[in-house]
RNA sequence: GCCCGGGUGGCGGAAUGGUAGACGCUGGGGACUUAAAAUCCCCUUUCCGCAAGGAAGUGUGGGUUCGAGUCCCACCCCGGGCACCA
């Protein structure tokens, strides 16, 4: 109860809008009353509304969360008050970076830091009176949520969708652990900017790949916005082409296979080009090019990716000195090596068509190599390098054929011959899901020798059908891993949180940890150093060492918050049919690759496992956009043009700052902030409480059962109820705002208000404004909470008007307007328009040609 | 280079192909007040005009249409994403 408590036990009693004493009183009365909970089991249709869930930095809320929240805030009460089972949940997506960094600085566990984050941003989103549903509050870096998190991971490993592969990666020296390629930019690592290289290293890996396809094809069925299902679709880079098998002028050398989206262009290769790292290119190299080509290699293993892809840079490579026969032609064409062609993709090697590739071109140019042009445009211009339609020329037996044509023909034929197929390849890589770091979900995997991994098998049924095996130093290790009864596998206390520096994670320190004897049946372990526990399930094993990253808890949250508690599965069958999956999703937009596109795939395999009823996780996703500094620049510490939601709130409080978000713009556009314009939407909420209450405190004496309003008025209550409902389910805020602005400074000049009409607006205010809304239901005599008041409903009759008024145009411009009752005929508007003083003269004299009458709206005249 | 999104007053922005600039901020004037704050009223795209009124006007240039901020074509600028993926 706040301190003003007394004559009104259901609200404050203050005199006028002191919202620092009405929000916490509200706030506090939603908590007592668990107002936002959100039932399971419940016969109600349901309505599931998601934010992405902050990670607890240091820093705290940024002004840039409150705009999401707030948007999925005043839809989770609009969808309440229309009678939803609203879930409106929200978590912390707590292993990070920041954290374990601040660890190495302290010395202090980055869960205590964490910890103390999460109280921060609670309190801060608390102060917002969000409507979220506390008792379903998730958190990654708990061992009751991350037992979930490896348990998938389980299911992943269990699927052959999880290995361990030695591969060159992304290394940071300074933050001392491997980065996915999605985490470095421009060469230098997104968290902290430090230079990154590569190195070749042990790593888990997902079979991301493995759903290319289904990533793709699902994006066919979401409500997302197109541009982000572009950048999926560009991301996953999907290109249908053909392998082509090219025999080599010595055969004991075996062949070479490239990938070409150009199947069509086979008759143009006049040379062929391997990457670097080819293992082909050893045996390839001729005596004499020999130290040209060593030299070559040696030069671009050391080259980062950076300067690699650099396509300003000027092509380069080097004669291998080595032919290959080309299967359409039998043509002798000579192999390059260059790095322009990448390892990574399709088989590192392709057929070069200069004449109808730039790439290839440029390099044929450089290198003087012969161009033979066999796709003609088709106005013969004979311009190269042409990568347009046209017809196959110059290709004996396919010329005339329009160049799809003859890309079936030729892939079918060569298939025939045993030389080619047609294939698809993705630019998607598997995603690397190791990290060398202690701030981690740790893996459930115990590194074991063949022989006791055929012991466990013979005793288990939940391993893959191919082991995950490593080899090192000659010594095969498999990969075991732990049993679901045995989860979560919790991280030890450590003495240094700094990575080892050779590769490994600070936990490849905790000898006791780490070296174990392990029950392969339970899961249960005791140090290595302790004396081997008696029976044949204990076997020697070593603990994996790296840590998941921060994108493995993110990936499955969503489905926690369905049924948080459940001990025994990540949601219950019941819950995960009845919340289904969320109803709208929203986020920021840098997002649309990472998060979005592993959750999807998680979700997916969860569906292939029979454990989701759905295939898409997200089916309707929102981006909020980003609220700049009042500079118009993109906020940051080091530009001084932050603004902390706690001082706004100090300042002109939390329904306010709610408020003015939203009317600030487009929610999905990028908008300044602007300190001064939260004056109007603050003035707005005053405006409202004087109008319920006088300068006592006490009701407003204008209020009246009995008053009545003028029609004009009238009409506008009911088209406001109208909009308002509207552009809240088109999240279109800010003019639902200006919608009730519009109304109340109707209402304010109105005579007599009845009491009615203000109870409706403080029912269409009330998701916008939930605290003040409170206090004013409260303080007019109203009992019970707003939100279980209902949303108020319009009459469609009531927005018909009885007289309309007309724009009459002369020839096109807009020269005055008529008054006319609902029925009037355009003759009638005619005539209306003739006399009308300011029309006239523009009609004087001349003979009426045409009119064009838009009903109710335009009469144009044309003279 | 390629793929998206966007250019509207001093500012944020509003406008199913039909009165461009709603709503709000800022600025100016006025009322109330001893004064201030708060509140209320009027003005606030540009140009011409004392006014009535007129003309121009949604990045630029064309086009479609009775009518274009909105549709089409070309271009300029800003923001985002991708970037030797054969």
């Amino acid at each position: 109860m706040s301190q003003c408590g007394g004559f009104h036990s259901m609200a404050t009693n203050c005199k006028d809008y002191d919202f620092l004493q009405i929000e916490p009183y509200w706030q506090s009365f939603w908590e007592k009353s668990k107002s936002f909970r959100a039932e399971n089991g419940s016969t109600k249709p349901k309505y599931y509304i998601l934010d992405m869930f902050p990670y607890p930095s240091g820093a705290g809320l940024h002004i840039g969360h409150p705009e999401g929240y707030t948007a999925t805030d005043i839809l989770a009460r609009y969808k309440r008050a229309r009678g939803l089972n609203v879930l409106h949940p929200i978590g912390w997506d707590a292993f990070g970076l920041p954290a374990e960094q601040h660890a190495v600085k302290t010395g202090t566990h980055p869960a205590t830091n964490t910890q103390n984050n999460i109280v921060n941003f609670r309190r801060q989103i608390k102060a917002l009176g969000f409507s979220y549903d506390w008792d379903r509050e998730v958190d990654t870096t708990d061992p009751t949520y991350f037992r979930w998190t490896q348990w998938i991971f389980l299911q992943l490993f269990r699927r052959g969708l999880a290995y361990v592969d030695e591969r060159p990666v992304w290394w940071c020296p300074e933050l001392r652990t491997v980065l996915a390629n999605e985490e470095v930019i421009d060469g230098r690592s997104e968290v902290g900017n430090f230079p990154v290289e590569r190195r070749n290293l042990r790593q888990w890996v997902l079979r991301i790949t493995a759903y290319a396809e289904q990533l793709l094809d699902g994006l066919k069925q979401v409500d997302w916005p197109d541009s982000t299902k572009r950048m999926q679709e560009a991301w996953i880079g999907r290109s249908e082409g053909a392998e082509v098998v090219f025999g080599l002028e010595d055969p004991s050398l075996g062949k070479l296979k490239v990938f070409t989206t150009r199947p069509d262009t086979l008759f143009g290769c006049t040379y062929m080009v391997l990457a670097p790292e080819h293992p082909l290119v050893p045996q390839l190299t001729t005596p004499a090019q020999q130290p040209l080509v060593d030299a070559y290699r040696k030069k671009t293993a050391n080259k980062s990716d950076l300067e690699r892809t650099d396509l300003a840079k000027e092509k380069s490579g080097v004669f291998s000195g080595s032919y290959a026969i080309n299967p359409i032609n039998n043509s002798r064409v000579p192999i390059w090596i260059a790095d322009y062609v990448l390892m990574g993709y399709g088989t590192g090697a392709i057929m070069a068509v200069p004449a109808h590739d730039e790439r290839d071109f440029e390099f044929a140019r450089q290198f003087q190599l012969p161009i033979t042009r066999v796709i003609e445009a088709p106005d013969g211009s004979p311009e190269l390098p042409y990568a347009g339609d046209g017809k196959v020329v110059n290709s004996p037996g396919y010329d005339g054929l329009a160049w799809p044509e003859a890309k079936k023909k030729i892939t079918a034929d060569l298939a025939a011959r045993g030389l080619g197929k047609g294939t698809v390849n993705y630019k998607l890589r598997d995603w690397l899901f190791s990290r060398q770091r202690y701030w981690g979900e740790p893996f459930p995997v115990v590194w074991v020798s063949e022989t006791d991994y055929r012991h466990a098998a013979s005793v288990r049924t939940d391993l893959p059908a191919e082991p995950v095996t490593f080899t090192e130093n000659g010594q095969v290790h498999y990969a075991l891993p732990l049993p679901d009864a045995a989860l979560p596998l919790v991280l030890p206390d450590v003495k240094s949180y700094l990575p080892s520096g050779t590769g490994e994670s600070p936990l490849a320190n905790e000898t006791a940890w780490l070296e174990i004897w392990l029950n392969v049946v339970t899961g249960a372990s005791v140090p290595a150093s302790a004396p081997r526990p008696s029976g044949n399930e204990w076997i020697r094993g070593r603990r994996e060492t790296n840590t998941m990253p921060q994108w493995a808890g993110s990936c499955w949250y969503y489905l926690r918050y369905l049924d948080p508690q459940n001990p025994r599965a990540i949601a219950s069958p019941e819950a995960l049919k009845y919340w289904d999956v969320p109803d709208l999703y929203v986020g920021g937009a840098e997002h649309a690759v990472l998060h979005l596109l592993y959750a999807r795939f998680w979700h997916k395999v969860l569906f292939d496992l029979g454990i989701v009823p759905q295939n898409e996780p997200f089916r309707r996703l929102f981006h909020q956009g980003i609220i700049l500094g009042e500079d118009g620049q993109k906020m940051s510490k080091s530009r001084g043009n932050v603004v902390n939601p706690d001082d706004i709130i100090r300042k002109y409080g939390a329904d306010s700052l709610r408020l003015y978000l939203m009317f600030l713009g487009p929610l999905e556009a990028m908008k300044p902030w602007n300190p001064q314009g939260i004056e109007g939407v603050h003035r707005f909420l005053r405006k409202v409480w004087r109008e319920c209450l006088t300068e006592e405190g006490t009701i407003n004496p204008r209020l009246s059962a009995a008053g009545q309003l003028s029609a004009d008025t009238e009409r506008l209550l009911h088209e406001t109820i109208r909009k308002v409902g509207e552009d809240i389910e088109g999240l279109r805020f800010n003019t639902a705002i200006s919608q009730m602005m519009i109304l109340l400074n109707a209402l304010q000049k109105e005579t007599a208000l009845p009491r009615p009409a203000i109870l409706d607006v403080l029912r269409l205010l009330a998701p916008f404004a939930p605290h003040l809304a409170e206090e004013l239901w409260a303080r007019l005599g109203e009992s019970g909470s707003i939100m279980s008041a209902g949303w108020p409903t319009f009459d469609p009759a009531k927005l018909v008007a009885t007289s309309i008024t007309i724009v009459i145009q002369v020839n096109g411009k807009h020269r005055g307007e008529v008054t006319a009752p609902v029925g009037a005929s355009e003759s009638d508007l005619l005539a209306l328009a003739s006399a009308n003083p300011k029309v006239s003269p523009h009609l004087a004299d001349k003979a009426v040609k045409r009119t064009i009458y838009v009903k109710g709206r335009l009469l144009n005249i044309l003279v």
